[in-house]
DNA sequence: TCTGCGTGCGCG
DNA sequence: AAAGCGCGCACGCAGA
């Protein structure tokens, strides 16, 4: 029996056993399926249906519990400010939970064939079913979407999903505008745990059950692959299709209640969810649905050109060196040459063996007799051994050898410079990581230029394939459905947003025009496509701008025909956070008045601390040659240094290699605690907080927590106190840590030296890298209503400190770009004024300030 | 062929 | 024997 017999027999054991499982499981669902989900199949029920919906709105006016999370959504500043500015956000008047049921999970191509929903105050639940395959008798699909069209198109009801994005997309493209989606129970699980392992409703649902009250105790918790595998619903029938559905909004009903509760309760999350993130699902979903038209003849015409460039960097290198024969031997041989001596070694085993047999075969075929089978065998072995000798076991035969010089290897440019060349490696001096050795990043090689012309090329062979690789040659196959580039956005521990590239179905299942009539044919294309199989989008937070070659990438991104750019930076936002904080927290004033008097308030610093004339700090001064120090860029280092809590050594070394002396960068680095008192006392107070609750929180009260510190924070004292050290900033903390006895308590007083550490740098960063994503935030949050909804601009990208929408040209007028300006800087009220960049951009990254522009021509003046 | 890791680099 | 925050992606490499 070969040996993969009993493991496929396995496999297939387990399969059915699944199966059986499953079958057994839908049975049980079917049997014990409650009075009060109703699944409708029946276009004439649909009416009656709507009805329950009425009644369960006109109850809910009346419930108290109801009526005072009704003020939570209504009650926010951002929506008082709307008002201000004549736009309504309406007033909440019911609450519901709403699933949809879906052909796939693409979110440009997929569509539903079914939805949920629960109205908790009547406690029933129902299901519409409009595009399962079982062929059985169902509602049509343009009747069951009809009749809910204008509730989910009502901004008044609220509607609760569990990942509302998804859902959101899944109804844009079954042909609604959704409205008053305002509570997502994932985020919302989110601004209560980040750090939950498992955000999905189910995993969720299971582990909270025993706080969400006896009927979720009743609630089994089979998940969707339980029941119906990895397969489509559409496949199942809408009878227990159904009861899956209602039993999950039934769940989201049960989870969103005692999150709300629950948010209320703790602290002040209800402000971090209500304030905010109440609003998020339906911006992001505007924003990423929208994503970037693409200059695609600009965007090859771009790629041909750096391929030549990249091909001449190349060839310019290793014209420099004569990567012989003998060059790879030794790099072979240095490399790996283990592996390769390994491989001689055997292979020599395996030649051996070979001659052995073949001389034991020559004997045995010398005997046999010539009319025989294995008279023949032996011969035809024979043969075949000597027509095929194995392969002689030298290095260059070996799997391992190289046999060409891979510029993108890094192991090959650390032979080069290190062995072949012998460079002196100054790796250390220059990264941060103490571990590393013979590295070959930019930083370094730079300062091996200098002394190896021949090595200049590889910094042009870097830049180009990361500009060709990462986005020229991607961007063409990533685009969607609309032929523009989109991404998924998705929050991280501070609260900021990251960007990705997705996977979806291929684009060619896309179908404009969906009727009754194809409807379920088309589903059934959509079923049986393979999920998450081509790649689409990029993360749209990294495209290049830092120099010329990555600007021309930006400057291939375009408005939409008819429509201009107007995008805006909050200038300096999180300094202006720690002088907000400062001031209010701590009554330090000082840098948030200069923020007021509108100075350049790394200028006015930099002359404090290192005692310059304010004139030489400029840019400017450095730049023309007057000083050659960069005071002001060292003055915004400081900041940055000590906002991440960057050790003072570490800056002193930046600063010298930026041209100023020891002596003077301590000096500065002294006095900023003396002209900026506050500032220590915000970190010290912020760590304060973090020893005693084991978390942060930003102005809006959106928490990132850091389990486990409190706990090591406790034991570290504890070694400490055996040390005799009397806290982390004692200056002989090094001198005294050799006092522990045994290396195992060493070691254990590193980790934590490390390890809380590194929690408290992050946890005073999140208090102002937080807040200024919140800020990003509720200015995202207006523009969505004041700029998208009532406007018409597309809401093109959100990136950390920035926006940018896509204006009609008729409405880029000098009052828009006021409007934008207000949107950045008014929206929200700081202890230092706001301040913004507002640009006009015909391409991203071809910027013109409101000056430079021309409003009655649309176009750049002079142009 | 897939997966996980290290290194390096794009952005704020 | 520590000491700059927050990300995602491409590539080489090693092991399965």
């Amino acid at each position: 029996m070969a040996k993969a017999e009993p493991v496929e027999i396995g496999r297939r054991l387990h399969e059915k056993e699944e199966a059986e499982k499953r079958t057994q499981r839908i049975a049980d669902v079917l049997e014990n399926k409650p009075k009060n989900y109703h699944v409708i199949t029946d276009d004439s029920k649909l009416d009656a249906m709507i009805e329950r919906l009425r009644e369960e709105v006109r109850l809910q006016q009346k419930d108290e519990w109801f009526r005072r999370v009704f003020d939570l959504f209504n009650d926010t500043l951002i929506r008082r400010k709307l008002s201000e500015r004549g736009i309504e956000i309406p007033l909440v008047k019911s609450l519901t939970v709403w699933d949809t049921e879906t052909s796939g999970l693409d979110k440009m191509i997929d569509l539903s064939g079914g939805y949920s929903f629960w109205l908790p105050l009547l406690n029933e639940g129902y299901y519409v079913a409009y595009g399962h395959l079982t062929g059985e008798a169902q509602c049509t699909r343009s009747k069951a979407l009809g009749v809910i069209r204008r509730f989910i198109e009502m901004a008044d009801h609220i509607k609760s999903f569990h990942n509302a994005e998804y859902d959101l997309n899944i109804m844009r493209n079954d042909g609604l505008k959704p409205a008053g989606v305002r509570f997502d129970s994932q985020d919302a699980h989110w601004i209560l745990n980040e750090h939950e392992k498992s955000h999905g409703l189910k995993p969720l649902f299971t582990k909270y059950k025993s706080m969400l009250g006896p009927e979720a105790a009743a609630m089994d918790d089979y998940t969707f692959e339980d029941l119906f595998g990895n397969e489509s619903p559409m496949m199942y029938d809408s009878e227990i299709v159904g009861i899956y559905a209602i039993k999950d909004v039934h769940k989201g009903w049960l989870l969103t209640k005692w999150q709300i509760d629950t948010l209320v309760k703790t602290d002040d999350l209800a402000r971090a969810y209500f304030e905010i993130r109440q609003y998020l699902p339906e911006v992001n979903t505007e924003i990423t649905r929208t994503g970037f038209v693409i200059d695609l003849g600009r965007l090859r015409q771009l790629g041909e050109v750096y391929s030549a460039e990249l091909e001449k960097a190349k060839r310019d290198f290793l014209d420099a060196y004569d990567i012989d024969d003998n060059f790879l031997y030794n790099m072979s041989m240095a490399l790996k040459g283990d592996r390769i001596r390994d491989w001689c070694e055997k292979q020599q085993r395996r030649i051996d063996k070979q001659a052995e047999m073949l001389a034991k075969r020559k004997a045995e075929f010398k005997k046999a007799n010539p009319t025989t089978k294995k008279y023949a065998q032996l011969k035809e072995w024979i043969e075949r051994a000597e027509s095929n000798p194995l392969i002689e076991p030298i290095p260059q035969n070996a799997p391992d050898y190289i046999t060409e010089f891979n510029l993108s290897s890094n192991d090959h440019l650390a032979y080069l410079i290190y062995d072949h060349l012998g460079i002196k490696d100054i790796t250390k001096q220059v990264v941060k990581d103490k571990s590393r050795s013979r590295a070959v990043s930019k930083d370094v090689l730079e300062r091996y230029f200098e002394r190896e012309e021949s090595l200049k090329p590889l910094a042009k062979v870097s830049l180009y394939e990361k500009l060709l690789g990462t986005y020229i040659e991607k961007i063409p196959d990533a685009l969607d459905v609309d032929g523009r580039l989109h991404t998924e956005l998705n929050t991280v521990s501070t609260g900021r947003y990251s960007s990705k590239g997705y996977k979806g179905k291929p684009n060619d299942l896309f179908r404009e025009n969906v009727t009754d009539d194809n409807f379920l044919e088309h589903i059934r294309c959509l079923v049986s496509a393979k999920e998450k199989s081509v790649p689409k989008g990029t993360n749209i937070q990294n495209i290049p701008s830092r120099n010329d070659e990555g600007l021309a990438v930006r400057k291939t991104f375009i408005p939409r025909e008819g429509y201009t750019y107007l995008g805006s930076d909050l200038s300096s936002i999180e300094p202006r956070l720690q002088a907000h904080r400062m001031s209010v927290e701590f009554g330090d004033d000082t840098f948030a008045e200069t923020f007021r008097k509108g100075l350049d308030s790394y200028i006015e610093f930099a002359s404090m601390m290192f005692d310059v004339d304010r004139e030489l700090c400029t840019e400017k001064a450095y730049k023309s040659g007057l000083i050659n120090i960069p005071y002001r860029k060292l003055t915004k280092d400081m900041f940055l240094a000590k906002g991440y809590g960057q050790a003072e050594d570490q800056f002193v070394k930046t600063a010298v290699q930026r041209g100023i002396t020891e002596e003077a960068a301590r000096a500065g680095y002294a006095k900023f605690d003396v002209i900026l008192p506050g500032f220590s006392k915000m970190v010290q107070e912020t760590f304060a907080h973090l020893r005693k609750y084991g978390w942060t929180a930003t102005l809006w009260g959106q928490k990132r927590r850091f389990p486990g510190y409190i706990e090591k924070y406790r034991r570290l004292c504890v070694l400490m106190k055996k040390a005799g050290i009397k806290g982390k900033d004692d200056p002989e903390l090094g001198k005294k840590s050799r006092r522990f006895r045994t290396q195992v308590e060493r070691n254990e007083f590193w980790d934590l030296i490390r390890f809380t550490g590194g929690c408290e740098r992050s946890a005073f960063n999140h208090t102002i890298q937080g807040s200024g994503a919140n800020v990003l935030q509720l200015c995202m949050i207006r523009s969505y209503y004041e700029c998208t909804l009532a406007r018409g601009w597309e809401f093109n990208l959100t990136l950390h400190d920035e926006q940018k929408h896509s204006v009609p040209n008729d409405q880029l007028t000098e009052e828009a770009v006021e409007l934008y300006d207000d949107i950045m800087t008014n929206t929200v009220q700081l202890a230092t004024p706001l301040a913004c960049d507002t640009v006009i951009e015909p391409r991203w990254m071809e910027e013109y300030s409101p000056d430079e522009w021309d409003f009655n021509n649309c176009k750049p003046k002079g142009a």
